[in-house]
DNA sequence: ACGTTGACCTATA
DNA sequence: GTATAGGCCAACG
């Protein structure tokens, strides 16, 4: 496994409860700005990694849960997020840019 | 080995 | 404001 993907997940556990994070964030944070795609892919294989990866917590740039077909159940992300406290009205995060989780800004 | 696809983002029309 | 285009790079067929 590559640095990458392994910090992407580092990031992704550090999300506190209730927040949630962009991909591209993700990206810049990580100096490959661009190649959010690759934070997608990173998820995408995070399902067969050892320790658990909540995927849930990370949504695209409009809070739209993009990723929700990825998990078991199109409805399991949502439920996941609706049980932190995030309201979720049509796939979209309500309070999004409230709830919105800045790694640059928080965790730099 | 090559072409297509994708859990995205930004820019232009 | 929605629609389309381009760029990015790794994985899949």
């Amino acid at each position: 496994m590559s640095d990458f993907y392994q910090s992407v997940y580092a990031i992704v556990r550090q999300i506190p409860i209730g927040r949630v994070t962009s991909y591209g964030a993700i990206a810049k944070y990580l100096g490959t700005a661009g190649s959010s795609r690759m934070v997608g892919w990173a998820m995408n294989l995070s399902h067969h990694q050892e320790m658990y990866v909540p995927a849930h917590r990370v949504v695209n740039r409009n809070g739209l849960l993009t990723g929700k077909i990825h998990f078991g159940s199109p409805d399991e992300m949502q439920e996941l997020l609706e049980n932190e406290g995030i309201t979720i009205e049509n796939d979209c995060i309500t309070n999004f840019k409230d709830l919105f989780w800045d790694p640059i800004k928080e965790l730099k």
